[in-house]
Order: C-alpha cells, then structure tokens, then sequence
DNA sequence: CTTATATAAGAAATCGATTTCATATATAGT
DNA sequence: ACTATATATGAAATCGATTTCTTATATAAG
C-alpha cells in the first residue's frame, strides 16, 4: 500500500502539500496539484482512514441498532440507511439488540472508540440515562422507536394515529370487541405507549370499554401470532377483530384463524402495522397501517450527517405521516 | 477519552506496560498487571482501535456484501453472519451491491485502506480479476454465490442438485410443459450456472426438450414474477408448471396467476427456492428448495475468522445439503 | 563464582495521516 | 518605496497505540 509519503516522494513535494490536496485546503498551486493528483492515481494511492481516524477525522461511517435485521420493517429501514450514507460518503456498520441491552451497550462503545461518526438507533433497550452519556463521543439519534425527553434528533412516525385510525376503521366496520396485539411490554414511553393511548382513544370515543382478557402484550413474530390466535380460540367470549402491532403478527394469526376454520374477515377481522410487502401476498390481503420507511431512513441519515458536518446544529424532532391501507382483512 | 498515557501515569509505568497488559504479553509481574488493570477499569479505558489499526492490528470487523438486504434470504443470511461475527467479538460493515458493479468495487476499498480485516460475498457483480488483486490485503470468501476457479475459501450449496430435484419433482407429478424462471443472465459460473444444469439434466433424463420460450432469466422480485406471469398468460401453448429461482418470484407470480383465475397447483404448479418465510404463508403453501441459510452464514464466518488467526490456513470448500419441501403448490 | 538465560520494565521509533508553526514570495495599498 | 496581506510550501509535532531496542535484575547452569 502506497502512503502519503510514496506520494510526497514520487511528486517532490512534502507530505504537507499531498495533505493539503487531499483534503481540498486552499494555497495549493493548481500545477502542484495536479501533480499531486496525477501521482496519487498513478500509485493507487487511497488515504489510509485509521491514521485519518487517529487525527480525530471522522470516519465516515454510522453505526445502525436494529432489533433484529430478519424483520422485513427493519431490513427495509436498513435498506434505505445503507443507501441513502452510501451516497453521502458513509459505510455502515450494523448490530441487532436482539432485546439484549448488554449488546446495545456493546454497539455504543464503537462510538466511545470513534469506530463510528455517530449512530442510528432504531430500537431502545437500555434506560436513557445508561444512553445519553455516550453523546459526549458523537451524535446519536432516534428513528422509529423514541424517548420523549431526550435531547436527541428523533424521526418517528405519529403513532398514536397509526393506532388509532386502525382501531376506528374497525369500530367504523361495526365491531365492538376487538382484541389488542403489539409488542411492548410495560411501554411507558415511546412507540408503544403511543400506540396504546390511540387504541385507547378509539375505544372510549366509541363508548367501548377494554377488555384485558383480550390484550396481548409483548408479542412480535408470526409464531408469536400464531400462539395468541391459538389462545383465542380456546376463548369462551371471542373478539371479532384484533388490532395487531405488525405484517407478521397479523399473518401468524391468520394462518391459525384459517386452520380452525375461521373466515376472514367475517368471522374474524385482522389489521396489521407497517404495510410490509407480505400484506399483499396473504389470502385474503391484509389491512395495515403503511409507515413511510423510506423517508424515514433518508431522513434520520439526512440529520446525522447534518449533525456531523455542523456540531451546533440544533436538535430536531420529524414525525412523519401514517396512513391506513383498507384491503380485504377488515 | 482516557489514553494509554492516562494509564500509564496513574499507574506509575510505562505505556510498554500498559500495551503489555492489554495484549497478553508475557514478562508482567502478576502485581503490575493487577495494578494496571484496576486503573483501565478505574479510568474507564478503551484502547483506541484507530491507533491499534494504524499499528497493523486487527480491526475486529468484516465486511459483507449482499445484492440487497431486503430480499429475506439475504436478511437471514446477514442476520446469522452478524450474530456468529459478534460471538467472536467482530463487527460487521455491511453493504448492497445493489447489481451495481462500482459499488462492490467500493466496497472491497475497505480491505486495502483497513477498515475490515475480511470480507464475506454473498454475491459477485465484477469479473474475478477485478476482485482478485484484493486478496492482497486481505482474506476474501464466497457464501452462496461462487466462482469455480477462484482460490479462496467457498460456502455454497449443491445447486445444480437443487434445481434437479425441484425440477424431478415437477416431472415425477407428471408434468412436461415446465418454465424456468429465474436470476441471472449469462451465468457462465457460480449458482445460476448449476442451476441451469440441474434445470436441464432433470429434463434430459425424461426425454423433454428445452422450451426457449419457457426460459426466463434475469428474474428476481415479486413483481418480476408478476410481470413473468403476465407473459404467460398471454401465450397460445402455455407450461404446465413452473420451476422459479426465488420463493419471491413465486410469490409474485401465484398472485397474477390468482387474478388471471388459475388454480394453484390444478392449472399451474409452482415451485419456489430458499423456503423463506412467506412460503409457509402464501395460499396455497408453497412447494419450495430449502438453503440452510443459518449454518451457511455460521460457517462463514468461522472459516473466514480461522483465516485471520491463521494466515496459512489453506483454502476450504463446503457443499451443504439442499432439500426438497413438498408443500401444496406442486 | 562466573556465565548464560529467563524475567521484568522502560525509552524511543513507528504506523500514516493532519495540523501548527515558520518561511518565502507575490500582490496590493498608501 | 515600504508595509500589509494573500498565496504557496515545508519541517516538525501530533494523534494513541504497538514494537523494537535496551537495560536491569533474578535464576539456573557449569
């Protein structure tokens, strides 16, 4: 590998002015520079970015938490962070908590050792107040999942709505008992707080009270759908609609309700969250909550990289629009 | 961030020792060691991997390359290579090539200025020359995709018995008219390459001749299987069934087929390939080739971290098994 | 009792860039 | 013509680790 000082050596110049080259100072000749630039090409010269980094340069590089990347929602979100810091120059480096705060807490480390400019975290698992000292070391920022009072950028979805547009378009469709399935267990902040209050919100404006024989909490796959249709099943006094938290709750549950012979939606309606691209290909197609996740993950690296290139940039917080997609589970 | 130097006083030594300790060195008085790690702990000290990577150390990251992380088999591939990757206490960069020859070029800058000690492809967009001159700078291997003559480390299964026996099978349900449908243009090697033996081998062998009409290649989303379908059904002699190269292709074309009235498996059968999850969801199941993804991704990143301990290790191959999973589409 | 070897620890060089400081020349302003 | 400023370049310090040389002591061998 050719160094700066290959480069300095081959052009007659000091190490200084390749420098200055390199990182587009001004008072460089422009004879010297193209010298400069005709020799890094000629030796296929590339700054080494360790020693860039050691000089307190960035790194150019972002560090994104996922829950889990096998979630069709976050590889989509991933998606569009990957490309959207390709383009600006940036590589990604990715964990999933997997639940596990101690993997989290891992992953912000690389921050603390300047492996990453700043980092994306789509998901929480440890206390704010464990998170927020990482910040002396670099930019962090919250998309999708949130917490209300850190002063950290966030692009998040509203929620609330989300929630509550799907439980009223089911109140609307004339059902009364309608079950409750999302994740979080005892959310008492962020995007499952939200979500509960919205449910909340649609059922008393309904007049309806909660049943909390039919709320399932903490739930998160198609198996973990399947098992709650299962549970339903066995019920003596059924819902005749549930809310779920995601595609693939909703999708374990339909392949259960299917196998005890329901029919959806007549004897059972089913609304999903995310509009992943399985919701069109269930039989029959499934309602869902739509969350822009493009924008999203444009944004969040939009932000972070303004953070990066101007550190007093002030904090902003983005809530994109939700939509309810009607197809034919409702 | 407290240095090696901030230790080094608070402990009253030399930096010498500091490194000495954090390395494993030997000739450290058990009492010395003792004092320095108490004071690593007291200061909160992590070496700064910036400056052990500008020494020539490791950088604990790898590379990996996928065509695009939406694309399930991929996410599952990338999510067991990240899981085994910090196991072993690595982190992992992850890029799309997105087709898009540059950008895997791009890539592979990350092995010769540092910043990944390996790389992992699991799909290869530039010729193997191109790629070649980086294994100079460090181990590169193959997982899933590969390349017959290239010297370096392979994970791959048998596709080739792959496509044979889904294509067997179709034959065996007696069908003759049968499509082909699936990724890769010109594949002079690799996976689709075998693929297409496979495809024709089990044809040969029960005396049908190749239908040019029937073959479509360079076809890899659900709306490409739409697309495919379309065209089917727009021919005066149509195939009876259909072998795909992606239960996504499937996918896309069992919902066109369903507009167009066709009955799954009466009128058209359909084989998938990878047994993703949606294969298990999609009406009627689908009939699919299963890739053991997770022992793929595990064992990759095993060989390829024995190449970094070991860099005299000689250069493996793997074949992992590939089944058949008869489900109601054939 | 001397010499060889194992153990223990530090000083200084090194990795490859950037940055600060110093210096030299050219141009502009008065 | 003389100072002030803009332009152009280089030498050396720096970032935070590891590694190579040294040196000093302790132990073992002859």
């Amino acid at each position: 590998m050719p160094t700066i000082s290959d480069v300095a050596k081959l052009t007659g110049l000091s190490k200084t002015t390749i420098s200055r080259v390199i990182n587009n100072h001004q008072y460089v000749s422009e004879e010297k520079r193209a010298l400069v630039l005709k020799a890094m090409q000629e030796l296929g010269y590339t700054p080494n970015p360790a020693a860039r980094r050691l000089r307190g340069q960035s790194t150019t590089t972002i560090g994104v938490i996922v829950p889990r990347i096998v979630n069709p929602f976050f590889s989509y979100l991933v998606n569009t962070i990957e490309t959207a810091a390709y383009e600006k120059g940036y590589q990604v480096i990715i964990s999933q908590s997997n639940e596990d705060a101690e993997k989290e807490l891992a992953f912000l480390q690389l921050l603390k050792t300047k492996q990453v400019d700043g980092i994306i975290m789509t998901a929480i698992e440890n206390e704010w107040s464990v998170i927020e000292p990482f910040l002396a070391y670099g930019p962090i920022m919250l998309c999708n999942e949130y917490i209300t009072n850190a002063n950290v950028p966030i692009v998040r979805l509203n929620q609330q709505k989300g929630a509550y547009i799907g439980v009223k378009h089911l109140i609307d469709r004339g059902h009364h008992k309608i079950a409750y399935c999302t994740g979080g267990l005892f959310a008492e902040d962020g995007k499952d707080k939200d979500r509960n209050h919205g449910f909340q919100k649609a059922l008393k404006e309904a007049d309806i009270a909660v049943n909390t024989k039919w709320i399932f909490l903490n739930q998160y796959s198609i198996e973990d759908g399947k098992k709650v249709m299962n549970q339903i099943m066995a019920m003596d006094e059924r819902p005749t609609a549930i809310f779920t938290g995601s595609d693939e709750i909703a999708a374990g549950m339909m392949i259960e309700a299917k196998k005890h012979g329901l029919k959806i939606p007549e004897d059972m309606a089913i609304i999903g969250f995310d509009d992943q691209p399985i919701a069109e290909m269930l039989e029959p197609q499934l309602t869902t909550i739509r969350q822009p996740v493009e924008k999203m993950g444009e944004l969040a690296v939009a932000i972070l990289v303004d953070m990066l290139d101007d550190t007093s940039l002030k904090v902003q917080e983005h809530e994109l629009p939700i939509e309810l997609v009607i197809r034919k589970t409702t």
